[in-house]
DNA sequence: CTGACTTCC
DNA sequence: GGAAGTCAG
């Protein structure tokens, strides 16, 4: 739920069905019917929580890229995404070798910058996932499809190769541990410490390098439903790390947040697909990172 | 494409 | 030692 805008969420219709489908049960049961514990939502969508930033086709800095792999929020100005989101579970995992096809993303807008490999050469900053290589190894296709350079950001690269990586391997853990993980992932702010010090932009301006990476874990876990519920006691893990390589000096879970922090750093409204009364929940609690 | 690097488990 | 994130040539 953002902290800006409390907002309608669902049309009157669902809220009509759900309150009459309340009253049927108190009746049948006769007792009050306990808080809500939400609507469905689909288990295979990338963008099953809802879009944090209402990405469409209309705002160039807000630009919406649809794929089966993950679905993305694109910046023209930054030359970077604003966010990526995913599924995670076993159904994208499988024997598909990385890669390593480093390539402009194409399908973006004519005339816009597409970063191109080269831009990353010599820099000091790694060319950083957001939708990781191995959260798609099902397919050579869908493996290739997360080294679109629009998925990619310059990422110091002792955060990358250390403590961004051990946050991605915990949700590979979390999946192992059968849940399906629903991730979104973004790089706010510009200004990041690579291997050659301090830099705010590569390209000669055209991308930016972020200030933080920050991630949001769902954890569901798994079932052989088509959709799945979120609820107050549903986990969910927040961590904002500064692109430097100091950073990895301290472990991921030195920089466990709240998503409701997460929210005023992006002036996103992330999970808004659901309940507002468990939004207010899930989004205030820090999740340590307990296996 | 290959070999090499670094870190973590 | 293996896995995962890369780099340079």
């Amino acid at each position: 739920m953002s902290v800006k805008s409390i907002q309608m969420h669902y049309p009157i219709k669902t809220i009509a069905l759900a309150v009459g489908i309340s009253i049927a049960l108190s009746a049948c049961v006769g007792i009050r019917p306990v808080a809500p514990s939400g609507t469905p939502m689909s288990r295979t969508s990338n963008l099953a929580l809802g879009n944090p930033s209402g990405a469409g086709s209309n705002d160039p800095n807000n630009y919406l890229i649809s794929r089966p792999q993950y679905v993305l929020s694109f910046s023209r100005d930054r030359g970077l995404a604003n966010w990526v989101s995913w599924v995670l579970s076993p159904v994208w995992k499988g024997d598909a070798r990385r890669t390593n096809d480093f390539r402009p993303d194409l399908s973006l807008p004519q005339g816009w910058y597409a970063a191109k490999p080269s831009d990353y050469t010599n820099t000091g900053f790694d060319r950083g996932h957001l939708c990781p290589s191995d959260d798609r190894d099902a397919t050579p296709e869908d493996n290739a499809a997360t080294f679109l350079l629009s998925n990619i950001v310059p990422q110091a690269p002792r955060h990358n190769r250390e403590v961004w990586k051990n946050v991605e391997e915990y949700g590979r853990q979390l999946m192992e541990m059968g849940n399906d993980v629903f991730i979104i992932a973004g790089a706010s702010g510009g200004g990041g410490t690579g291997q050659n010090g301090y830099a705010t932009s590569l390209a000669g301006g055209k991308l930016t390098v972020p200030a933080t990476l920050w991630k949001i874990l769902v954890v569901v876990p798994r079932g052989t439903d088509a959709t799945f519920m979120v609820t107050e006691n549903t986990r969910v893990i927040a961590v904002n790390i500064p692109n430097t390589q100091a950073a990895a000096d301290k472990p991921w879970r030195a920089y466990v947040t709240t998503v409701d922090a997460l929210e005023q750093l992006t002036g996103y409204d992330f999970l808004s697909n659901v309940p507002t009364n468990v939004q207010r929940i899930i989004e205030a609690r820090i999740d340590g990172g307990a296996s």
